[in-house]
RNA sequence: GGUCCUGUGGUGCAGUUUGGAGUGCACGCCGCCCUGUCAAGGCGGAGGCCGCGGGUUCAAAUCCCGUCAGGACCGCCA
């Protein structure tokens, strides 16, 4: 070895020790007749002291900033007035006898450890000088942490760790797959898996009772603050369960993992249905930090006179205190609402008395009035945001037009809920086959299970499913569901998507085979590590919390991924590309 | 595929609205001085195709068009 110890292992019980340390310079201050190093390794910082008139090794004045030092001393306290109590080894310094320099560093490209951060391409870069700073450091160290707990906890409640394949057939439903031309098959390719949907699903047909998996998953799709092309889940499934005993189990080690790195309290995630979170925050992912919720007041303007609320459905958005908002404001919050498809955003000021102030105060009744602010709750200095249309629309304009309100800061904490009782379809294709909300393996919710087999059309679209959502904060931090084990209705659900038995066979015939040969009825559920890791450490971008992202365009600008290939490869592979549409165009 | 923001010595910014010599700030870098600093200090210095390409103009970091890169978002993400 070539160190005794890490810098965090240093205390004022090792004072007079010799110890011998390896790191980087963090920090140079250079008096001339002594210099002050601060030396960093994988557990911090100390300072270590260098005499020039006594060093053996190298002359103190040539290190320079991120060199990598080996130094031999005796820890000793600190002179009196010079100890540093808001530091970590603020008490104690390393009076250094040798320096040895392992490895110089060039002037810094960017800036290691800074507040301020780079330019992010700049940042990727140099990726491996970004890891050096403590932001980096502690995500990583935290997301091993998380790797940890949730191995822990899924061993712990015998779930068996099982490795399902990179290289799979693509399945066209879904994302875009990322695709690998196939050497051995000219012409044929592998996918790359969205996630191991079918195989953890074949793993209970297959007798293993209770599967997880720490699975990377990657999906062609542009890449968001909360998403990147591969990305990690914790996997999950189990059999002769139900949604209740997934959801419990899986929110009972979310929340201890919360609680274990926070060490705050933190209960389990509480419940709330689709239709709810859609009525009362017009999403499917409320971020429940805010209460905020849109008051559903069609039926107060049942009768009304005003043309504009003589709607299928009229929301409201009561919002404390903000009576005082700005004309412009008001005006910027229409033009967003108008921007998504709502014909308009009417405001109201509460004042004292019920008195109310409104551009379209004339046109509305006495009743109407006493009726709105009964109905939302509202204080006077409140103000009331009303949209009117469908109640789709209504609720999602409000429902954009609340996060606006939504001022997001550190110590409102992580609020975990479950969303449940999805619809099983979210729309009809333009043949008119309904579009599966989850995958096509998602079992109906059992209360829906005669319509399900019956209905047709608009009809099925109120079919709810067995599927289940985690929302923290308002991220989706994973999605499960009871699955389909029985063949007819998994057969009835690709006959409705329009994948006819011929085509299903072709794509999950091997599936749909296991399930003639005795399938447990199973469910599971699975989480993106990333998002959880990023909220844990109150990153907004998911790439804080990864090694080596890529950035929003998809490129790696560290190894410059992607990149072209040799024509030898290409031809090996069997491949010949298309000509680019700017050569062809010149 | 689309909308918006950003691009100025190594880094982070100001300057762009209203065109007039690459002007400025902080950090870093180089040299000299300095024995108790910890964002060390003092003195001196180097470092710029103002992302790139066109255009307008007597004159462009600044205005216009295009393009590239990074970011936020929409589409997309069973």
């Amino acid at each position: 070895m070539m160190r005794t110890h890490l810098t965090s292992a240093l205390e004022t019980a090792l004072i007079g020790s010799t110890v011998e340390l390896c790191g980087w310079v963090a920090k140079r201050r250079d008096h001339g007749g002594v210099v002050f190093i601060d030396l960093r390794d994988a557990g911090g910082v100390v300072q270590v002291v260098v005499d020039p008139s006594k060093v053996v090794g190298v002359d103190p004045h040539l290190i320079r900033s991120e060199f990598v030092l080996r130094v031999v001393g005796v820890v000793k306290d600190r002179p009196e007035g010079t100890i540093k109590s808001d530091t970590a080894n603020g008490a104690i310094e390393v009076a250094v006898d040798s320096v040895e320099i392992l490895a110089a560093c060039d002037a810094l490209p960017i800036p290691v450890d800074e507040e301020v951060a780079a330019d992010e391409s700049l940042r990727l870069k140099y990726r491996y000088l970004d890891l050096r700073g403590r932001r980096l450091q502690g995500n990583l160290r935290l997301r091993a942490r998380v790797n940890h707990l949730l191995r822990q906890a899924f061993d712990e409640r015998e779930f068996i760790e099982v490795e399902t394949p990179l290289l799979i057939a693509s399945t066209p439903e879904g994302a875009r797959d990322f695709v690998v031309p196939s050497r051995l098959t000219p012409g044929s390719f592998y996918a790359l898996p969205q996630s191991p949907q079918l195989f953890k699903q074949l793993l209970m047909v297959g007798g293993l009772d209770r599967y997880f998996q720490i699975a990377r998953c990657l999906r062609d799709e542009d890449p968001r603050a909360d998403r990147q092309f591969e990305f990690t889940q914790l996997d999950m499934e189990m059999s002769f369960v139900d949604s209740d005993d997934v959801m419990d189990l899986v929110g009972e080690i979310v929340a201890s993992v919360i609680r274990d790195v926070t060490q705050e309290s933190a209960d389990n995630p509480g419940r709330m249905t689709w239709a709810d979170a859609m009525a009362t925050y017009g999403t499917e992912k409320p971020d429940l930090r805010f209460d905020l919720p849109i008051s559903n007041v069609t039926s107060v303007f049942s009768a009304t006179e005003f043309r504009a609320f003589q709607a299928d459905s009229v929301g409201a958005l009561r919002i404390p205190e903000s009576g005082e908002l700005t004309r412009a404001r008001l005006d910027s919050l229409i033009e967003r609402a108008q921007s998504l498809g709502a014909p308009g955003l009417v405001w109201i000021r509460v004042r004292e008395g019920s008195l109310i102030d409104s551009p379209v105060a004339k046109f509305l009744s006495e009743e109407e009035k006493s009726a709105l602010l009964t109905k939302t709750n509202a204080q006077p200095g409140d103000l009331i945001l009303l949209a009117a249309g469908s109640l789709a629309m209504t609720s999602e304009v409000l429902g954009v037009i609340r996060k606006e309100f939504c001022v997001v800061t550190k110590d409102l904490g992580l609020h975990t809920i479950w969303v449940t009782d999805f619809p099983l379809f979210e729309g009809l294709d333009d043949k008119g086959n309904p579009i599966s909300s989850h995958h096509p393996f998602t079992a109906p919710h059992p209360d829906d299970l005669d319509l399900f087999m019956h209905a047709e059309g608009e009809d099925l679209l109120s079919v709810r499913s067995q599927a289940y959502d985690l929302v923290v904060n308002g991220w989706e931090l994973g999605s499960g569901s009871v699955r389909i084990h029985s063949r007819e209705i998994q057969e009835r659900v690709f006959s409705l998507l329009g994948i006819s038995p011929e085509l299903a066979h072709a794509r999950f015939g091997f599936l749909l085979e296991a399930f003639r040969y005795g399938a447990p009825p199973h469910a599971g559920f699975a989480f993106g590590i990333d998002r959880l890791v990023a909220l844990l450490a109150g990153e907004d971008n998911i790439r804080e919390v990864i090694a080596f992202p890529k950035t929003q365009s998809g490129a790696d600008p560290l190894t410059n991924a992607p990149s072209l290939l040799e024509g030898s490869q290409l031809k090996s592979l069997g491949l010949s590309l298309a000509a680019k549409k700017k050569e062809s165009r010149s």
